[in-house]
DNA sequence: CGTAGAGGATTGTTCAACGATCCCTCAATA
DNA sequence: TATTGAGGGATCGTTGAACAATCCTCTACG
């Protein structure tokens, strides 16, 4: 922990512009996504606030933006810690996923879409395989299914979808054998984006359907096993 | 003692404490969906927590959490304020609100359903319609598809319509005409059960996607009526 | 009639303080 | 040995106060 606090002070410089409350839960939201704080840690107002060097007022409110995108859990009188997803978490988060982007590629009207987004983070993925980073590669799949749901535009939907995306980044941290679990989805990707640009739904629709379905099995078999260890 | 010890694990809901600023903000949010702090309130600081006996750091705290649920908006300086939706926001409510809820529908596996919840929320519309109570007629509508959402099984599903919901009744309140908004919908929603009770989901998701569209194109006729008077 | 400015009211932000709660330790007891 | 209970330290929850920044209103003046 100390060490870690250390580095934090760091991150001092960069608290220069917008509201605090929001630089500083960035702060945390990308040492989160990054592991750096992994799933369990506690993070206390003290030492966290003192490495800051922010109040604790507005730490907390920093706390408070990130309890609810889920990323932490707030115990009374315990603190924040960083969230520790179960297997039924998981599975929920893909039921959601599959139930809102199934939804989304159905409610599509008629081709041509703007597909540039979704390119793109095709593109993004197989450079990081190429490079060997799979990390990235994982990044860029979660990237390619939020423009998939950008597709729907809406505004709402695509707030809900980019929190339960970031909460899937937490269970892809605890399995942490990212290549194993991201190199298999770069073609099924591009599958799905070929079908948009021929303007199939349907077809578009069943594959990522069944994308979903193996991701789940894959990430909760082994998820599962790395939990049961912990216990 | 393995089975006692399940059913006190039951009761630990019960025990859950809350924060003062978790019941503060409890209080407010009821309060905004009965209408007693219509849209466009301002709430300011001093007053409410005056009335309320907490001070302005918990106050603010709460005003956090609602603000984070859309239902205020905070201005720099200003305070915060119930929101007010624009009709755009309102086309999206209705947009997510098609997307999710025909998804749920489409996605229900095979009959039977459990849809005592959809059935008790007719009924409560019936009820409050045969007293002339039309906003409970609205909030009765309300539960029945929160219900509807319900079947889902899926926390996160839930959780975001739960939100979504919330900011509706802020348009209902603007347009404040309620048996013209609600009574209609009564038949429909009946018709919708007696479909699922057959379990023939396709008729239901048509029922529903027609119902959707039908309501979102009154509402937003009156709102704009209604906002436009204002401006 | 329009505008500039003074003054009051409200919010933004931080800090210090105190009570409440949790967690760990350790001794007493069966 | 295992369990219970009593301390004590650490941390959180909440309040109140203080001061700066900003907004709003009303007045005075051109």
């Amino acid at each position: 922990m100390a060490e870690q606090l250390k580095d934090l002070a760091d991150d001092r410089a960069l608290l220069g512009r917008t509201s605090t409350a929001e630089r500083v839960s960035d702060i945390l939201r990308s040492r989160i996504a990054e592991g750096y704080f992994p799933p369990g840690t506690r993070l206390s107002e003290d030492s966290i606030g003192g490495a800051l060097g922010v109040s604790r007022n507005t730490l907390r409110e920093a706390f408070r933006l990130l309890t609810h995108e889920r990323l932490l859990v707030h115990e009374l009188n315990r603190g924040v810690f960083v969230r520790v997803l179960t297997v039924e978490d998981v599975e929920d988060i893909y039921r959601t996923r599959r139930l809102v982007e199934c939804a989304v590629v159905r409610g599509l009207g008629d081709p041509p879409y703007g597909l540039d987004g979704l390119a793109a983070a095709v593109e993004e993925g197989r450079r990081a395989a190429r490079e060997g980073d799979w990390k990235g590669v994982g990044t860029a799949n979660i990237h390619f299914h939020r423009e998939l749901v950008a597709l729907a535009a809406s505004e709402r939907t695509a707030e809900l979808m980019r929190s339960v995306f970031a909460e899937l980044r937490l269970a892809f941290h605890v399995v942490d054998e990212p290549q194993r679990l991201h190199e298999p989805y770069i073609a099924r990707n591009v599958a799905i984006l070929q079908a948009l640009q021929a303007g199939d739904r349907a077809r578009a629709e069943n594959l990522l359907a069944g994308y979903l379905d193996d991701s789940l099995e894959r990430v909760v078999e082994v998820y599962r096993r790395r939990v049961g260890e912990d216990g």
